[in-house]
DNA sequence: AAGGTTGTGTAACAAAAGTCACCAAGTTTA
DNA sequence: TAAACTTGGTGACTTTTGTTACACAACCTT
């Protein structure tokens, strides 16, 4: 299990000292799929490194509402639960799993030591988040300027991307709360992007072409 | 003119010493309404601190159009700016002088230095990061959770807020173009808003009530 | 095998948003 | 001052998206 945490920082591009720490005060989080990662009642105050899986970000409407975000995924990290952390603030949006996963979580207590003492963090750090702010951005290109059934082929390739598999096991109605319309709307487009070839629909199951 | 960022960096919490290295080497640059602050051919790798006037920061579409993501206000730094630079990345965002204003350009090669040296710095650069997603954020809820309406009537307050102004010197045309949507439907929007007596209507100028 | 549950397809309709056309009242320019 | 342009108001229409209702098939359970 160190090996992972090990690989990933070095992937990460942190120096063996830094990994040394990050290896002593972090404890291992497992979660399986559907678990919710950072339940808001925790609030524990730590940091992700996703080791392994898959984590999904959502946004929280005010109604039952919410939006699908982005993927987080192995070897990532999300700059958001820093800074949130950090300060304390209660932004609302929720990690789920997607896949059961494992999760290395570091108290923020360390984070500014580190910042201070390694290059290699600050680097880490900030391309975290120039990633986050990316995805975010582009989060809003597709609601703006995409109509719906863009939004969903670029939900659906997303995901082919993030999964590596070609089969999407998922209902319309579960789609459809993630890009946050209703189950008539997708079952409709999906139709008509089986019609054009695109796709492959099955019960539960949607096959990418 | 110094004084405008002594002031600024005080309020930030930044101490003298750092405060005195930020005006060694940073220039000032002054905009007027309606000017691009980082046009995309300047790229000059500087990181901005608003003195005074106010930002618009926008997001730019495949075509020609484009939407508005948040306001830029005096005392505050744009964090996606920095970590743009910082990766020499060029995520596509516009910034433009909503009033005249005056700004501080400070270029990136220090940041990495001064992280790792002040705590206060660290703590500016990460509430920046903060203030920035929470706005990029509730740019995706009025986008994704509310109808053109109520969208219309946050933009129309927001303005309001930032340029502490009741009265708004925009044309329908404009209004349209930053919620990226038709001046016909801005224009049928605000007459229902205008009935509603929460603003009034002038020629190139909303008030409101 | 019977009965319930869940997932999907589809028709019919309603609401929201976008488009086109045209007019009228200001403003600028010649 | 007339002509040209800018800005805003409005009706009529289309497209997109959301809603309601119902049929049916696949799947679980017992």
């Amino acid at each position: 299990m160190n090996e992972l945490l090990d690989k990933m920082l070095a992937n990460s591009g942190i120096e063996p000292e830094l990994a040394n720490e990050i290896e002593q005060v972090g404890r291992l989080k497992k979660v399986t799929a559907g678990e919710l990662v950072v339940n808001p009642e925790e609030r524990a105050g730590e940091m992700p490194f996703v080791l392994k899986g898959l984590l999904k970000v959502m946004r929280d409407g005010d109604q039952q509402n919410e939006v699908f975000l982005y993927y987080l995924e192995g070897g990532e990290t999300c700059a958001m639960s820093i800074t949130c952390c950090l300060e304390g603030r209660a932004t609302s949006f929720r990690v789920m799993a997607e896949e059961d996963s494992i999760i290395w979580m570091v108290p923020v207590t360390h984070l500014d030591t580190w910042l201070a003492k390694y290059s290699s963090f600050r680097k880490f750090v900030f391309g975290s988040y120039q990633t986050r702010f990316d995805e975010l951005l582009m989060a809003i290109d597709s609601v703006v300027f995409q109509n719906m059934g863009e939004r969903l082929l670029k939900y659906l390739l997303d995901t082919q991307q993030a999964t590596g598999s070609f089969q999407i096991h998922k209902t319309h109605q579960e789609i459809a709360k993630e890009l946050n319309t209703s189950r008539v709307v997708i079952s409709r487009l999906l139709k008509a992007l089986e019609v054009e070839d695109k796709i492959e629909l099955h019960r539960n199951c949607i096959e990418i072409l």
